[in-house]
DNA sequence: GTTGGTATCTTGTTAAACAAGGTAGGTGGG
DNA sequence: CCCACCTACCTTGTTTAACAAGATACCAAC
């Protein structure tokens, strides 16, 4: 179903801002949690791609550090420009999906 | 702003098959519908590909009609097929739309 | 030592918006 | 008559993003 990922092009981006402002998290672990929250199918071969470019626009920053149990993890934190680039992403959001739902639903003209 | 262009897409095919399913509709007029309905800023050189994708797929037919002023429009219908990819992205749409809205007003962990 | 879960990253493919530009019909003013 | 302007169509090239597929590697348990 390409139509999804199609959808998803630029939320993900967002997403993945605003799941990082709550608290740092890493790769692994975003595939996870936007998984619960609803975004389902979401592969890692979307995510790393993610990650690196928004820390190349320095949006975020990441470091490594050890895991409990298992490989190192690197874990990425907001940055002042990625809570701006957030905020951002929110206002775009929000003016594309109220016009979106009136569309789709139809029946108001004019 | 790059970040909207993003957004937008997969969501303006579904948007345009929307509004002609309403009633049939040429291309210089869903500039002006969608403009209308919030979307701002939608060129023709976002359109009128979508139109051409669209008839390629069988989604939309069109055929041209004198305009009581101007040249001549091509108007647009929606096919069966059409129909059901409307509300397939339809479907796209609300699973996606929910889940985003959640993580970006955040607060919400687990 | 080998399997399996956790964790990272890269490459290549595909698809979409949009800017910019090109064609042309009709109408009205000079 | 002709020229400018609005309507209306379409095309090309650029940029950007998701994702599949796969490579690498650490650690634990058996």
């Amino acid at each position: 179903m390409k139509t999804r990922s199609q959808l998803l092009k630029g939320v993900l981006e967002g997403c993945i801002l605003a799941i990082i402002r709550e608290e740092p998290a890493y790769g692994y672990e975003l595939s996870v949690k936007l998984h619960e929250h609803g975004l389902t199918n979401i592969s890692e071969g979307s995510i790393y791609p993610i990650l690196l470019r928004l820390q190349k626009e320095h949006l975020i920053e990441g470091h490594m550090q050890p895991s409990p149990s298992g490989p190192r993890r690197k874990y990425y934190h907001l940055t002042d420009a990625g809570h701006e680039a957030l905020a951002n992403f929110a206002e775009h959001w929000n003016t594309i999906k109220g016009p979106v739902d009136s569309i789709i639903k139809g029946g108001r003209e004019q």
